[in-house]
DNA sequence: AACATACATTTGTATATACAATTATTGTAC
DNA sequence: GTACAATAATTGTATATACAAATGTATGTT
């Protein structure tokens, strides 16, 4: 994935603009990959992601919030998202006793047993994604991450 | 940007997907300043790499084809895109006459002018988001780019 | 010339997202 | 305890995006 070639220049670009341009082009690759992998799941990346996040609660319920938070990509809605989910039965939600503003949002058996199938499609999706990295360069480039 | 005290989680991830969920974050962060310096001038990311195209063609037109591949972020309409360019008054279109399916799309001198101030604010972006690497650090986090 | 096929763009439609306004509940000051 | 502010979630609405179907134009075959 070569910059200059791509965006059919030849101009010579400052190092930090090509740096930009070139993150986007990944961060574009990636998402092309991940939502193809999940497709066949009918679930988008923010939900594939709610559903991870609730299993790491482990039986412990999330509000709305603290999905919001935790979310790797933030977005406006998460009450629709929410929603979604619960049609496909993947998740249950009920009004918190203590504190009745509150939602507790739990995954269900089957959201669970939906996403183990889930993992294993990903899991290969991203040993595909960072096939051509060696373990070292994959550590460093982690690194590298941290200063963004 | 530390990807496990987001995730609020203390287990230990495959480097694969450590570095995959990471390279969402980073991206996630790049997507909102990028939007957020371009929202006073009141166009989305799309529409600024649309401007950029059109510059670089340096008079030549562009159809949407050509647009369409060299977008950092494809999409999939491009001409509701275009559409909003030239309600801005940014770009014109014409249809090619050598080609009557074809669309030449330039840009205006107003879009240039416009464009122009966007770039300054950009590559103030640009410095920001990077300004915690070193020169080495950029140059090698490229070659680490191109192995996506 | 008539037909099928390929090409470039546009349109229709369903879904997703951003942002603001609204509703419901709780906490706090007086 | 009433009034007001703060919190949590939902709803409304405008815009954006994905995907498929449709339109208009050009090209190749017989």
């Amino acid at each position: 994935m070569n910059v200059e070639e791509i965006l059919k220049t030849n101009k010579k670009m400052e190092l930090s603009k090509r740096t930009v341009i070139h993150l986007m082009l990944v961060s574009n690759k990636l998402n092309e990959s991940t939502s193809t992998t999940l497709k066949p799941f009918d679930v988008s990346v923010q939900q594939f992601n709610v559903l991870r996040i609730l299993r790491g609660q482990k039986g412990k319920p999330a509000n709305l919030k603290t999905l919001n938070e935790r979310m790797v990509t933030k977005m406006s809605n998460t009450t629709r998202l929410v929603d979604k989910l619960i049609l496909k039965g993947y998740v249950k939600r009920e009004t918190c006793e203590a504190n009745r503003r509150k939602i507790e949002i739990y995954i269900t058996t089957k959201g669970e047993k939906a996403l183990s199938s889930m993992d294993i499609a990903m899991n290969k999706n991203d040993e595909q994604i960072v096939q051509n990295f060696t373990e070292e360069e994959l550590e460093y480039l982690n690194v590298l991450f941290d200063k963004f």
